[in-house]
DNA sequence: CTGTTAGCGCGTTCAG
DNA sequence: CTGAACGCGCTAACAG
C-alpha cells in the first residue's frame, strides 16, 4: 500500500546540508560558484534522497519560450505527411502550458537544394529544437552539421540515418514491415502463384527509401518461403493519372489471372479505386497507410489489407520528446520504431477509435 | 508560421474585466460571491480570448494531495494483471509531480463477497478517484451505488458494464475480437476443415466474460463465412495441470489430424508448450496477451499468432485519465476500445519495443 | 562563494 | 461582494 509520502524539496535538501536553497538549485543545474565541499555535501544528499524535482513548478519558474521547428516535405491535406503535421499540432496544443510554440516549413522532394533553401530561413527563426525527415541524404547531412555549431538537437522521422546520431528517431523498421507484409500476403494467397508489385515513381525515381527497404524485406521472405512465387512489377506515375489507367488496362489484359497485388507506399486507393471502376472484385490487395482513400477502400472490399506505421502519433511524440528533452530535461530512448499493425476491415474501426494521439 | 503568441493569464482577464484575479478565479470556479454584474463581464472576456488555465501552475498552487484507489483480482506475477498493474504504477511515477499516490487491493474472483469486502477497506483510505475491473456484476452493482453515495468517481478497465455509466472504459470489443481472430485464422487454415478451441474453466465457469465474448464474435465469423467447418472444443482446467495433461492426451489420441486452435484466454502457452513437450510441429495456434511464456512460445514456433490488448497502457491509461478528470480538469472519452492487434515472429519484436508505455 | 528575495500563474485566505 | 496578500516549488538576479 502506497503511503503518499512527502515529496523531497529544494528547501529541505537546503537544510539537510545546511546551506540555502540558491546553492542547491546552483549544484543541480551545475553552475559555477559552488565550493567543493558545499557541492559534495549537498550531492550526496541529493543522491541519497533520490531527489526528483518538480518540472512543472521548474517549467513555470524559469518562464522560458521554446521555439519547436519541423521540416516537411510538401504535402496536400489527406496526404502522408498531412498526418505527421496533424499529430505535431496536437503534442503543441497538449503542451501548451510549456510555453511552446512550432514553426513549419516545407520542401520540395524533388528539387535539388531545396531543403537546404528551406532549413536556413527556418534557422532564422533561432529554434530550440528541430524535426525533420531526412529524405535526402546529402543534404540532410550538411543541414546537420549546420545544426551541431548551432547546438540545436534534432530528431528525424518516418526514416533514420542513425550515422548522423539524432536526439531521436521515430518511424517504422521499413525492411522488417516489408517482411512482414510477406507472411501476411502468402496467408492471403493460399496457393495462387503469381503477384504483382505495383510501385509508385516520381520523377524518375522511388518516391522514398521507406519504399524500397519495404520491398526487399518482402523480397527476402518470399525467397524463403515462397521460392517459386512469380512476381511482376508494374511501374506508376502519381502525377500522371492518365498513363497510368492505360499501363493498369494494358497489364491485366496481358496476365488477367492474376489476383494479387500489393503496393509499399501510402497510395493504395490508386488500385483500389481501379479495381471498383472496373468491377473486378476478384483482385486482393495490400497497401501501407490510413489515409482516408485507404480507409474508404478498406470498407469498401477494394483493398483487404493495409499495414499502418501511426504518422500521427509520429508527429505527436517527436513534439513530446523535444518537451521532454529541452524543458523535462527527461532521458529519451533514441531508437523509437513503430509497431508494424495490420488493419482489416474486421479491426480498422477500433484502431481508428483508440487514441486520440493517433487518429490515423 | 505559428508566432509564439502570448498566454492570457488570470491577470489579463482581470485587467480587462476591472475587476481583482480574485473575482476571475471565483468565477472561475463557478464559486458564490460575485456579483451577476461582474460575472457577465468576466465570462464574457473569458469566452471572447478563449482563455485556457496554466494546469500545472493550477495544481501547483492547490497544493492539494490525491489518493487513487484500485481494485484488482489476485494474480501473480507474470500473469494478465500484473502487466495492468505495471502501467498504473508507471503512470503514477510519470505523473508524480500532481502529488498523486496509488492504494492497491486485490480481490479473490472466485469467492463470493471477497470483491466487496476489499472494495470496502479500499473506501477506508477516502480515495478520489477508483479504478476496477467489474468480472462480477452483481457485486460491482452494488459497490458502485456505494461509490456514488461518496461522489468518488470510478474507471472500468479490461471489461465493461455500460450501465453502470463509469466515467470511462478501457478495454477491448472482446466480440469483435474474436470475430477478427476468426478472419485470421480462416486465411491461416487455408483449406483445413478441422479446428479445436481450448477453454479455460475455472471454478466451475468460464474465467471471464471477456473469453466468452471472444468465443461468440469466432462463431459469429465461422457460421458466416465458413459454414462447413468442424469446431470441436476442450475444456481445461488451469488449476489441475496432470489432469489437463490427460485431456489433451486423450482429444488427439482421438483427433489426431486436427491441426488448428485457438485459446481465448491468456494461457495459449499451456497449449503450446504441451505440443512442444511432444514434439507436435505440425499445429497452428492462436491466442490472446504477450504473456512471457506466450511470447516464448511465438518465438520457438508453438504459437502462431496472439492477439494482444495492451494491459499496460490500459492502467496507464487510466491512471491518466483520473489525473485529466480530478486535477486538469479535462474532458475525457468515455469509451475507450483498445486496438485489436495481431503479432506473430515477424512483428513481435517491433510492438514490444514500440512503447515504454505498453510494454506488453 | 553564498544567502536572500522577487517573481512564474494560480488558489485561497482574510480584511474591508 | 471584492481586492490584496501570501504561498505552492523552483529559478535567477542581486547583494554581500
Amino acid at each position: 500500500m502506497d503511503k503518499p509520502e512527502e515529496r523531497i524539496r529544494i528547501k529541505d535538501i537546503a537544510q539537510l546540508a545546511g546551506v540555502s536553497v540558491g546553492t542547491v538549485d546552483r549544484v543541480l543545474h551545475g553552475r559555477s560558484g559552488v565550493s567543493e565541499k558545499s557541492r559534495e555535501k549537498v550531492e550526496k544528499i541529493l543522491k541519497k534522497l533520490d531527489y526528483q524535482p518538480n518540472m512543472y513548478a521548474s517549467a513555470l519558474a524559469s518562464n522560458k519560450k521554446y521555439v519547436f521547428a519541423c521540416l516537411l516535405p510538401q504535402h496536400s491535406e489527406g496526404e502522408y505527411w498531412s498526418y505527421v503535421e496533424n499529430g505535431m499540432k496536437q503534442a503543441i496544443k497538449d503542451f501548451s502550458d510549456f510555453n511552446i510554440s512550432l514553426a513549419l516549413a516545407y520542401y520540395d522532394q524533388y528539387t535539388l537544394g531545396d531543403f537546404l533553401k528551406s532549413g536556413k530561413k527556418l534557422l532564422e527563426q533561432s529554434p530550440d529544437g528541430l524535426i525533420i525527415s531526412p529524405t535526402i541524404e546529402s543534404e540532410t547531412e550538411s543541414f546537420i552539421s549546420e545544426l551541431r555549431t548551432h547546438g540545436i538537437p534534432y530528431i528525424f522521422i518516418d526514416s533514420n540515418i542513425p550515422k548522423l546520431n539524432p536526439l531521436c528517431f521515430y518511424g517504422q523498421h521499413a525492411e522488417q514491415s516489408g517482411y512482414f507484409a510477406a507472411r501476411m500476403m502468402s496467408m492471403l494467397m493460399q496457393g495462387a502463384t503469381e503477384l504483382v508489385i505495383f510501385r509508385q515513381i516520381s520523377e524518375g525515381r522511388l518516391g522514398s527509401n521507406q519504399q524500397l527497404h519495404r520491398e526487399e524485406g518482402f523480397y527476402t521472405y518470399m525467397k524463403e518461403h515462397r521460392p517459386n512465387l512469380n512476381m511482376f512489377t508494374v511501374n506508376l506515375y502519381a502525377k500522371l493519372p492518365d498513363e497510368d489507367e492505360t499501363i493498369l488496362d494494358n497489364f491485366f489484359k496481358k496476365y488477367p489471372g492474376i489476383q494479387y497485388g500489393i503496393t509499399f507506399n501510402s497510395k493504395a486507393y490508386a488500385i483500389g479505386e481501379y479495381m471498383e471502376r472496373h468491377g473486378k472484385k476478384d483482385f486482393h490487395l495490400m497497401g501501407y497507410d490510413l489515409l482516408q482513400r485507404n480507409v474508404d477502400c478498406l470498407r469498401k472490399g477494394s483493398i483487404d489489407f493495409i499495414i499502418a506505421q501511426q504518422p500521427t502519433l509520429q508527429g505527436y511524440s517527436s513534439i513530446e520528446s523535444l518537451c521532454n528533452h529541452l524543458i523535462l530535461k527527461k532521458e529519451i530512448k533514441a531508437c523509437n520504431y513503430m509497431p508494424i499493425n495490420l488493419l482489416s476491415i474486421e479491426n480498422i474501426d477500433f484502431y481508428l477509435s483508440a487514441h486520440r494521439k493517433d487518429n490515423h
